[in-house]
DNA sequence: CTATTTGCCTAAAGCCTTTAGGTGGGTGCT
DNA sequence: AGCACCCACCTAAAGGCTTTAGGCAAATAG
């Protein structure tokens, strides 16, 4: 009998590549124990349950995320930081739609503190300072990045903008732009 | 024995009520006929399966949405409009986040064509007549309205943007104030 | 007042999760 | 080398969800 040679670390990357390929929902605990030619029940030595999987895979992507948008903003500022962020996560979720999927578990307030989702808000923040905003502005500047990144991807991603002309490649190009545009030319609040 | 009344829209009715209640992914065929009193084989003859089910609550929430959309955007123009669009998704998210989170259900083309899709990109050109874009920039700006929507009410929805002043409140209008501007102002394709 | 429809039931098979307890291969100590 | 221990993986089993097939009884129609 040939041992499979299991770690937390090999079934959370091996989770992963099972989510991109058949989709986040479809990782189970059996699927991956059927990949390593192994007995569900012999997972829950190195993983504690079907939830806590899925937890490591979501960290994994958040860190990968992370790494990848580090990578990207150093030695850049202003818009072309911007784009390169913003690239950054768009490519990410079409690469690895799983992962991506992943990376939008709900986590417990906890584990998300450990993880790495502050390194993602530092990143806007640090895209951010190519623009004169001050706060509070900066932060609305943040969660509109955010929201704008996450839902375009995940609507692109969804099919939301399938077939339809003109194509998404020009639309995000032509969102950033305008990114660039407004974050330049951040509006006062109006007078009430 | 005394009979429960099963019908589609019964069930698909209860089914949404069941998501808001316990969320999207915790709605089972044995789960809604629990709450029917009802043998879960029983819900068969009345939803194909499992996914019907899903579709369904996901078509009931899209078009809940899109009728909310309808009487908000009515005898509005402008930032009025933008406004109060931007509030219909928001306001239902966080009344019917089991809902909300159905009409994110990957629909398949024939599916979506039938349901209440098309009526959500009609209302936000709607909005988008209050300003001065033409093609191809308007269905850019539908799309960069439909990211931030979606991506500001998930993320915000998800807990994204808990714990941190200032509050969410405040960014979401000041966010809505920006894209205004950014609409009023739409930058020209950057010279290449 | 029968006859048909149809709403809900039981039975059963298949798959997933999770716990408990067993066995043997590796590893390290003597 | 021999031995003991540990840990990786196994079998067994209980419980849940999905889905199909076939049955009985309540509602409805002629």
């Amino acid at each position: 009998m040939v041992r499979a040679g299991l770690t937390t670390e090999r079934l959370v990357q091996a989770g992963a590549e099972l989510a991109d390929e058949v989709g986040f929902d479809q990782v189970t605990v059996s699927a991956l124990a059927r990949r390593f030619g192994v007995k569900a029940a012999s997972l829950y030595s190195h993983v504690k349950n079907s939830h806590d999987l899925k937890t490591g895979i979501a960290l994994l992507a958040l860190e990968e995320l992370a790494d990848r948008g580090a990578a990207a903003l150093a030695g850049r500022a202003g818009k072309d930081a911007l784009v390169a962020l913003a690239d950054v996560y768009r490519d990410y979720a079409r690469e690895h739609p799983g992962r991506y999927a992943a990376a939008q578990l709900r986590l417990d307030p906890a584990t998300a503190a450990a993880g790495a989702g502050v390194r993602h808000a530092q990143m806007t923040r640090a895209v951010l300072r190519g623009y004169d905003l001050t706060e509070p502005d900066q932060t609305h500047a943040v969660r509109l990045l955010g929201s704008v990144f996450h839902g375009y991807v995940s609507l692109e991603l969804g099919g939301g903008f399938s077939h339809s002309a003109p194509d998404t490649e020009q639309t995000w190009s032509r969102i950033l732009d305008a990114l660039d545009a407004l974050l330049t030319n951040w509006p006062p609040p109006p007078a009430p």
